[in-house]
DNA sequence: TAGGCCATCTGGTCCT
DNA sequence: AGGACCAGATGGCCTA
């Protein structure tokens, strides 16, 4: 793993060295508003008589004008839609696939144990976000350190002092808020203290079992 | 058996 | 037109 420009620690990765999966892109989410309920499909010859979506700006509606194109057979036609409906269908598996591969990346560079049970997408998620966040205050007391401003262990909220518990909580429901930010998610979940102090990370005081 | 997790299919939307 | 992305639906597998 390169450095990250940003200032994220990077984590010392011993097995994989290289760019695990490409970046496909750094296309955005274009779209934050989800779909509106669609409880029933619409068959797919009746495509023409959907003009809108859900996406915003109404779709324009499509005009049919005859001799644009040779028109076909129904069987012909039918077979053109299996065909594409199959290509789709392919170029899916296949992005879920490298979805799933890149979760498995992001496995591999998380502390865990190999007789650890594999951690679902949605743990994996989380346990990476707040493991980023961990390590980011680790470089960030670990800066203050330099200036002689040292913070023990207890100030973070130390796994010695029954915090535990706060940790299993990074898998409850309420860490699901979807926040970005580790500091923010931290607000969002009064109950929830910072996992240790950097000196308890760099002694190994802190296991992965501390993170769960 | 209910519930969680997952893979896959599918149709809609957006983008190139 | 075709590919990428997304979300809903569905069915299989596993576990408490």
């Amino acid at each position: 793993m390169a450095p990250h420009p940003s200032g994220v620690p990077a984590v010392e990765v011993t097995h994989e060295t290289e760019q695990p999966f490409p970046v496909a892109s750094n296309k955005e989410v274009t779209c934050i508003v989800s779909a509106p309920p669609s409880p029933t499909r619409v068959p797919a010859d009746c495509v023409e008589a959907v003009g809108s979506g859900c996406r915003g700006a109404p779709r324009k509606l499509r005009v049919r004008r005859g001799g644009r194109s040779r028109p076909k057979s129904e069987l012909a036609l039918s077979k053109q839609r299996r065909s594409r409906r199959k290509k789709a269908n392919d170029r899916e598996r296949n992005r879920m696939h490298n979805l799933n591969s890149a979760l498995d990346a992001l496995r591999g560079v998380l502390p865990t144990f190999p007789d650890d049970a594999k951690l679902t997408k949605i743990e994996t998620l989380r346990f990476a976000h707040n493991y980023i966040w961990a390590l980011t205050q680790t470089l960030r007391i670990a800066d203050h350190s330099l200036y002689g401003l040292e913070q023990p262990c207890e100030e973070l909220g130390s796994p010695d002092r029954g915090s535990l518990g706060d940790w299993g909580s990074l898998y409850s429901p309420v860490s699901q808020a979807g926040s970005l930010s580790p500091a923010a998610s931290l607000e969002e979940r009064p109950g929830l203290q910072a996992p240790a102090s950097p000196a308890c990370l760099h002694s190994g005081a802190l296991t992965f079992s501390d993170f769960l």
